[in-house]
DNA sequence: TCAGTGACTCCCC
DNA sequence: CGGGGAGCCACTG
């Protein structure tokens, strides 16, 4: 038998939780062609080391979703949706988007990272701190 | 109240 | 390069 559904952090037609209503707001700002990872989405809603929770928050979504989820991936650049049936789908929007991927299926970080602009990370009143740990994150 | 869960990461071998 | 395992987090019965 497959696993029925995540235990985590979920989104409802209403976020039910501060958490899940920033994971939301910044995937959602996330433009076409660009991507973060599940451990940067964290740092950018205050939890640096939720990239799980993350994950939590995101599962549910599907192609129906208004929100662009599939610009979320892990850290080696590769989709983490394949477990839940989503990986193919993911893969192709992302490939629509321009995005291109080896053969081993990852795509290249230097290159589609995203960097939210400075009117985004005040608005989202990034912590100085946080902002360090991300660009550090990324080795800049 | 608390153990259980997973679209994550990091570390070690 | 790959597998295993241990933290971490927010949320659920």
């Amino acid at each position: 038998m497959k696993k029925s559904k995540a235990s985590g952090p979920r989104p409802r037609s209403a976020p039910s939780s501060p958490f899940v209503r920033k994971v939301l707001e910044v995937v959602r700002a996330i433009p076409h062609g660009k991507v973060l990872t599940y451990g940067q989405v964290a740092i950018l809603v205050g939890a640096p080391r939720g990239a799980r929770a993350v994950g939590g928050v995101l599962f549910g979504l599907g192609p129906e979703s208004k929100i662009p989820w599939q610009r979320v991936i892990n850290r080696e650049g590769g989709i983490s949706t394949y477990r839940i049936g989503m990986g193919h789908w993911q893969k192709k929007k992302l490939k629509d988007e321009g995005i291109k991927f080896s053969r081993a299926g990852l795509l290249d970080l230097k290159t589609h990272q995203w960097f939210p602009p400075p009117r985004l990370t005040k608005k989202w009143e990034l912590p100085e701190r946080l902002l360090i740990e991300f660009h550090e994150k990324l080795g800049i």
